[in-house]
DNA sequence: CATATCTCAGAGAGACTGAAATAG
DNA sequence: CCTATTTCAGTCACTCTGAGATAT
């Protein structure tokens, strides 16, 4: 008896809201995997993103750029400050704010992410070429871009 | 100032583990508002759907099909028997087994969330055509099919 | 003795909520 | 007075691990 069949049924294998599901668990070990072994988790990673490509924001606007909630961008950025990733100062220009700015470390750091990350998205998509990974971006990139559109203050 | 521009960084919005998970994220507030309404989460669609195409099977079984794990079967298994929409028996021929089997009630539970869900993948998807809808379906079978392959025991 | 099944207890990260303190 | 920002405490569903009991 090889009962070792795992043939989702059709009722799954074909819901999209499940395929994105199952897709997503196996992207965040991948990515997860490899993150760890700099020490570092996926908020991280967008946070830092952010930081190097817009430059320096408060950690509302982190929050918004990178679809993290107020309550974990706290979080994130103080575990970054400890690690002197990034430095976080209050705003003189409006007080209740923390102007955070990535430091030259936390590029350095960056670019180590980046290539690990580089490498969780080759093997996530390896049945895929290139150009339909690229479909593939686009889609998801359109469907992602409606849902922040449709809830919450539009990216473009 | 409208500071309301939440454009994700291109490190984010182009990277396809982060759509995935972005779409993730809406999917399932999408698919579990919906399923809430009948009082069901997804891992009761997973199994009634699994029980429903396939017919009878023991919980791991079930597990395979669904990429559910054992331990969360058994939870699932538990709340499902607990409504009379399966049936939970000792299997007579392999007394470690238990031989789980939709009632009436269930298929025509089911069929009630098939409805909630189509919903969801209707809203889920909006801006993509019947065609584009296709597509990223048959991208997102053949990552999860891969995935599936590389760990754990080939879906064909 | 090794393997498979079921069950429970719990860990761990991720997404999110509520409330308080502070500032505009 | 109302809104925005930061922070903390805590919730919740989901994924997964370990261990024990039972059976093959």
């Amino acid at each position: 008896m090889d009962s070792t069949d795992d043939t989702p049924p059709a009722s799954l294998r074909r819901l999209p809201s499940w395929l994105i599901n199952q897709a997503a668990v196996h992207a965040q070990r991948l990515v997860n995997d490899r993150l760890a072994t700099a020490g570092a988790r996926r908020y991280h990673y967008s946070v830092l993103s952010a930081l190097a490509e817009y430059g320096a924001m408060s950690q509302a606007a982190l929050g918004r750029h990178c679809h993290l909630d107020r309550s974990d961008v706290a979080g994130v950025v103080a575990e970054l400050t400890g690690q002197d990733l990034i430095d976080r100062e209050p705003d003189p220009e409006d007080r209740r704010r923390n102007i955070v700015t990535i430091t030259p470390v936390g590029e350095r750091f960056l670019a180590e992410l980046r290539e690990l990350l580089a490498g969780a998205q080759d093997e996530l998509l390896a049945p895929l070429g290139g150009e339909e990974r690229e479909q593939l971006t686009a889609l998801l990139e359109r469907v992602v871009g409606h849902q922040a559109e449709v809830r919450g203050s539009g990216w473009s």
